[in-house]
DNA sequence: TAGATTGTTAATCGATTAACAATC
DNA sequence: TAGATTGTTAATCGATTAACAATC
């Protein structure tokens, strides 16, 4: 269960079994078989016994795995149930809508605050409250904020980089398509929309080869 | 060349290339070496060498890659220079995001319309227009759209994924949080933020653990 | 017992890296 | 020629799949 020996790909199954044994319904029972989730997310279902088996005490030959439990181990696996708090500069459109996002809850980060440049757009009224940007780095010492999220525009995202290091801030999930430049020990997770865009492209241009 | 032989892998790292090499200063010269594009973005220098190798037609030894040349490579390799037209349901605050976003035609991805279920949302005064939900299939037949965009809550995507499969879409950009069924042959790419997420929180408490 | 299902060990596959050859 | 760099072939590594054993 060591951290580090996670991969990836794992990382990004775990939150689709997640959705899915909690939308089986209940009428299905208790349990429920690797077989079964595999065909569902489209996976073999050698895998899924294998990464159920990572992240849990395992099920029970002939019958499957108990449905609760497994939820139970898979989220605190993954952390869920102690949240992470953070906060994110750029409070433009996207910044908005991640701050206003309800959903992120249940993945355990709680965004604190939104910090913007801009003083039109903070607020404190409803909702997420966003500050100036000057204000960052008093409020993520006085938290202990530890994660940043970065949705300013590619051309200052260097420098909201460099400010949330300079907070304290040890992990950022970076929406800007630019490279950042940070020191050892610092995380930058880059939420890559163009390549996941490209990729897309590639099958709608592979598809239209075909016919 | 053949598409479907390209790794996800490397259509991820394309794009960085790409920000990269446009990125270095004109007085660095014409030419530029795979290794000094591995260790700016610290991949092997191998690797770099061999991904240029797939998209373009080489380098020259001694004095590396003509910068512009390659670059031009990439981008047609990519198809960025020929645009997909796009049309998005749920302009919320994401969905407004997304459609006001400009970096995306870079990207080779024209954003025709926006569709919304709820009226109070419809506009075609500024920027890209939004329109009924229920005018979305004359409006993708008329304009021969294959590419959709879903921005709506968790509950109701699959409806409107139904409805962009029977407009004639033939690949969907998920961002609503849950696994889509669809018919053969058509491609749905999850924008899996929940995934991204959770990597993020894991590097944090890895982080945590060693100190 | 027979059968369904989990768990494990070995084989495959693909991507990355290492070592070396080719080129200007 | 020597040296820098590309290009290629072989080795490694990790993830997935296949085959089989274990269990209830």
């Amino acid at each position: 269960m060591e951290i580090n020996k996670v991969s990836k790909a794992l990382l990004a199954r775990l939150p689709r079994y997640l959705e899915h044994l909690k939308a089986v319904p209940m009428e299905n029972g208790d349990y429920i078989s690797s077989a079964t989730v595999a065909s569902a997310l489209g996976l073999g279902h050698v895998l899924v016994r294998k990464d159920f088996a990572k992240v849990s005490d395992g099920g029970h030959p002939k019958t499957g795995y108990l449905r609760r439990e497994l939820i139970v181990d898979i989220e605190s696996f993954l952390g869920y149930n102690n949240t992470t708090d953070a906060v994110l500069v750029g409070a433009g459109r996207l910044g908005q809508a991640l701050l206003d996002y309800p959903g992120f809850e249940g993945y355990g980060m709680n965004v604190r605050a939104g910090f913007d440049v801009n003083e039109y757009l903070c607020h404190t009224a409803e909702g997420k409250p966003v500050y100036p940007v000057s204000e960052l780095e008093r409020f993520c010492r006085e938290h202990g904020i530890l994660m940043g999220i970065i949705t300013v525009p590619a051309e200052q995202a260097q420098k909201v980089c460099d400010g949330m290091v300079a907070a304290g801030i040890k992990v950022i999930w970076n929406f800007a398509s630019v490279h950042l430049t940070v020191p050892g020990g610092i995380v930058v997770q880059n939420e890559n929309l163009a390549a996941s865009l490209t990729e897309l492209r590639m099958h709608l241009r592979a598809q239209l080869h075909e016919i």
